[in-house]
DNA sequence: GTAAAGTCTATACCTAGTATAGGGTCAACA
DNA sequence: TGTTGACCCTATACTAGGTATAGACTTTAC
């Protein structure tokens, strides 16, 4: 198949899928005559296998690691376990930023209302401490 | 004060400030004989408010409506008050994105034991699907 | 034959900075 | 007076993970 066909059965743009070939991660099985990128069905689970760990967040780096690892089914998985839990301990720390942000969001919404002037605007004064 | 000053005093880089500039989000005061931003106690005033704004995850651009509603101090702060409500809405959406990340992560995370060979992995096999 | 759809490469752009190169300025000290 | 070191200048490249173009080529359908 084509990329735009690959670009439909797996969701990824065809720009992020060359984007992918070009960062290493995925390749083009071959190419046709006219120069044009033909993939299998091979490539398509390759394809959904990265944007799977795209969708966890994990980096382009990172994925390359884990393609690396897949490379070798006889070491050890540690890597990827760790990995995973890295993610999941800076996740958590995300979230408690966040947490505090919003905290802080809501502390500044509710020092004004909307029928003052911007020189009696509660939020901007909070914002000048 | 020199822009090493101001660096210090703010705790933005200098790098950062010179940025801000070419954003047109703030400006030096005046330039000395040999080129050197020259900057004041209003200076140091104006780059706290941007850093206070950017800890609160506003964009440079929003930043810059900021400044522009406090440049007419009798109009209405409502476009104020909805930037910081509709930005709270954003962090809340935002939480629970990674709230759900951090709950595939952790079913991830207990789908393997490190003493596991990389074919038998029990992350790499939730990623296949 | 030709028009439309698809594909190619190369390049620029996005955010919010950070890092560097290569040079100029200024103050203190010998 | 020379020079050393700290400071500053501009311009440019880089980061991550794409997205969006321009300009050209290929393929398909009618």
């Amino acid at each position: 198949m084509k990329i735009g066909e690959l670009s439909k059965k797996s969701g990824c743009s065809i720009q992020t899928i060359r984007f992918y070939e070009k960062q290493g991660l995925f390749e083009a099985c071959n190419r046709s005559e006219g120069n044009y990128r033909i993939y299998d069905a091979s490539s398509l689970r390759a394809l959904r296998f990265i944007k799977q760990c795209r969708s966890l967040d994990l980096t382009i780096i990172e994925i390359k690691q884990l393609l690396d690892t897949k490379n070798n089914p006889n070491k050890s998985c540690s890597s990827v376990n760790n990995l995973i839990h890295q993610h999941m301990v800076d996740v958590t720390h995300r979230i408690a930023e966040l947490e505090e942000l919003k905290l802080t969001l809501s502390e500044m919404a509710s020092a004004c209302t909307d029928n003052r002037k911007v020189k009696e605007c509660g939020v901007l004064q909070l914002l000048e401490e």
